[in-house]
DNA sequence: TTGTAAGCGTTATCAG
DNA sequence: CTGATAACGCTTACAA
C-alpha cells in the first residue's frame, strides 16, 4: 500500500555512502566537540546533504537522554494572558532550538497531575508550569521536580522551592491606586480571584493596604471574589450597579474581569469612564484594542518567558537554587481611566 | 537541564524483581494482544506499582516507531480562532491518550517549513496543519506527508491532495446575507483577508454572489481586503467612514475583523446596531461577550477538532484519500444585527 | 584523527 | 504461556 516514498537515511546509510565510520557522522552532525578534520567533516556534510539525511530525535534522546523540548502546562490556554505567555515562551525556547510540548490543565489539579507525570518520564528535559492551584498542585510538582527541572511561571506554589518567575505584584498594584487617587478617585470597588491564584491575593491585599493609606473608601461588599473571566467581571458589574452606591472606581486584579466589568456597567447604563473608572492587570493584547481602552499594569511576558527559559536550560544548579524572579510591570494609562471632562 | 534523583525503575528492574522475563513485563503493560496467565498479570502489575515503573516513552518510540503523540502547527497561537481550535484538539487528543506538540508558524511559510521538518523527522505520529499561505505552503507540506499523515484544519492548500476538514463556508456566508436581507439591509460593505486563507477567498466570493443575487448593493470601494486582525477592522472602519457613504451593514469574514469594525465605528461616532449592522464568522468566545454582541457564524470547533483527529488516528489509508470533510456552521444572532428600533 | 563496539530501554521474533 | 535475544538509530568510551 505504500508507495513509492523510501525509508529515510540512517546515520549507517550517511557512513557508508561516505567511506567512514558511523562514529565520525556523528561526531560531523551531532555538533560534538570532537575534532575531525575538515576534509572528512566536508565530505561527511555533503553526502548528509544528498541522502537527505536527518537525525532521528527519538534515537538521539535514547542515546543521550536529551530531548532537545520542554512541556508547559498551564491551567487554560483560552486565557489570553496565558495564550500571549506560551506564545513568548515558544519564541524564546526557538532561540534555543527547543520544542514545546503544550498541555492545558483545564484548572483541575488531577489532570495537571496526570501532565506532569507524563512529562516527568523523559519526554521532555525541563517542565515549564504555571499551577493552577497555590496548595493542591504540591504533590504532583514534587513528584516531577524529583524527575526534571521545573519553573514556576506567573502563579506560585509557597510550600515547594521550586524557582519562579513572575510579575511585581504590590508595585503593579501601588501604581494603579497612585494613579487613580490623582485622578481624584475618593471610593473603589476591587473585584478579584484570590482562589485561582496567589498573585491575585497579593494584589488584593495591596489593593487594600494602598486604599487605607491613600483615604479611599473600600466597602468590604465592593470587594467582589470569583473567578478570572470575562462572565464573573460582567456579574460583578451587575452586582454593584444592584448594591446602590456606585464607586468612582474599579480596580480589577486581570484585564478579563476588567473588560466583563466595563461591559457590565455599559449594559446597565454608566459610561467608562464617564461615571465610573476601571482598571485592569496583564495587559493582554485586547486591552488596547477594546473601547474604551484599558488602563491597566503591562506583565513584560517576553521578560518573564526569556528568564523562565534561562533559568531551565542552565540545568539542575539554577532550578536547585529555589530561586524567585521577580520582575516589574508598567503602569498603561488608557481611556477607562481618562478624567472625567 | 540534566537528570533526575533516583534513577527511575526499568522494565528489566521490574522483570527481575518479579523473577519473570523483560518479555512478559513488557507484554502485560505495554497492552500487548498476546497471552499471558491471571496469576503472572497480577504479580507483574504488583511489582510494576511498588518500584513506581514507568515506562519509558522515549524507548518505546524508538523501538515501536510509535510516539503517541502528535503536531500542531497553526499560523498564531494568538488568533483567539485558533486558540479556541487547539484547545478543542488537545481534548479530542486526550480521548486517545495522545500528546500534544504545538507549534506556531507566525504566518511565516520559511518557519512553517521548519517545524513541518522537525515534525516529520520521527517526533509526532500525525500533524495538524493550519496552513499559512494556500500555495507556498505546498512544498514543505508534500515535503512531511510522505513521512507522516497530515491532516490541514481550516485553511487549505488545494494543490495537494492532503485531507482537509473545515467549516462550509458558503452555507455559512448564504445564512449572514440571508439574516441581513431579511433586516432591510439594502447595502454592506465587506472586510476580508483573501490573502490570508482560501476560506476567505471562498467566503468573499459568495458574498458577493448573495449580494448581486438578493439586490444588495456592494460597491468596489467598499470591499477591503487586508489580513485578520482586531486592528485591520478598525483601519477598515475608518476608511469606511471617510469613503462619506456609509451602508446599512459590514459583514466580515471573521470575528476579529468584526471586533476591530465595531470599535472603530463607535470611535467614529456611530452606534451599532443602531446605524450600521455588523457580522463576523467564527465565533470565539469574546463574540459572545463582548457589547455589543457579535452576530456571527458558529464553527463547529468540536466536531472539527474531533474529526480531524479521527481522520489522523484512523492512518494512512484514512489520511491518503484526500478526503474534504465540510462541517456546517450555524448562525448566532445577537445584539450587532437587532432590527433599529 | 578515525574506527570499533557497547549500550540507552523497549518491543517483537523466535523457540521452547 | 514464557523466555532468550535481536533489533530500533544513535552517542561515546576506548582502541588504534
Amino acid at each position: 500500500m505504500s508507495s513509492g516514498d523510501r525509508l529515510p537515511a540512517r546515520l549507517a546509510d550517511v557512513a557508508e555512502a561516505a567511506g567512514v565510520s558511523t562514529a565520525t557522522v556523528s561526531r560531523v552532525l551531532g555538533g560534538s566537540p570532537h575534532k575531525v578534520s575538515a576534509a572528512t567533516r566536508e565530505l561527511v556534510e555533503k553526502t548528509a546533504a544528498r541522502l537527505g539525511y536527518r537525525v532521528n530525535p527519538i534515537a538521539r534522546a535514547l542515546r543521550s537522554s536529551l530531548t532537545r523540548s520542554v512541556g508547559m502546562v498551564v491551567p487554560s490556554i483560552r486565557n489570553p494572558f496565558f495564550t500571549e505567555l506560551v506564545e513568548e515562551v515558544e519564541h524564546a525556547l526557538s532561540a534555543h532550538d527547543l520544542n514545546l510540548f503544550l498541555s492545558d490543565s483545564r484548572g483541575s489539579v488531577e489532570l495537571e497531575a496526570k501532565r506532569l507525570r507524563s512529562m516527568s518520564s523523559g519526554t521532555v528535559d525541563g517542565i515549564l508550569l504555571v499551577p493552577c492551584h497555590a496548595e493542591r498542585s504540591a504533590p504532583a510538582m514534587a513528584a516531577a521536580v524529583a524527575q526534571v527541572p521545573v519553573v514556576q511561571l506567573d502563579r506560585e506554589v509557597p510550600s515547594l522551592r521550586i524557582p519562579w518567575v513572575g510579575v511585581e505584584d504590590r508595585s503593579g498594584i501601588r501604581d494603579v491606586m497612585a494613579h487613580l487617587h490623582e485622578r481624584g478617585v475618593r471610593s473603589i470597588a476591587h473585584v478579584t480571584s484570590t482562589e485561582s491564584s496567589l498573585s491575585a491575593a497579593v494584589r488584593t491585599q495591596e489593593v487594600i493596604a494602598e486604599a487605607a493609606r491613600l483615604g479611599i473608601t473600600l466597602r468590604p461588599e465592593h470587594l467582589i471574589d470569583g473567578s478570572f473571566s470575562i462572565a464573573e467581571g460582567h456579574g460583578a458589574a451587575e452586582l454593584l450597579l444592584r448594591s446602590g452606591e456606585v464607586p468612582d472606581a474599579v480596580v480589577c486584579t486581570d484585564d478579563l474581569l476588567a473588560l466583563g466589568v466595563v461591559a457590565g456597567l455599559q449594559a446597565g447604563g454608566r459610561s467608562v469612564p464617564g461615571d465610573v473608572l476601571v482598571t485592569g492587570f496583564d495587559d493582554i493584547e485586547l486591552a488596547s484594542m477594546m473601547l474604551p481602552s484599558l488602563t491597566t499594569v503591562r506583565q513584560p511576558m517576553e521578560l518573564i518567558a526569556a528568564e523562565a527559559v534561562r533559568l531551565l536550560t542552565q540545568g539542575r544548579d539554577a532550578t536547585r537554587s529555589g530561586a524567585r524572579i521577580t520582575i516589574p510591570g508598567t503602569l498603561q494609562v488608557r481611556q477607562t481611566t481618562q478624567p472625567r471632562a
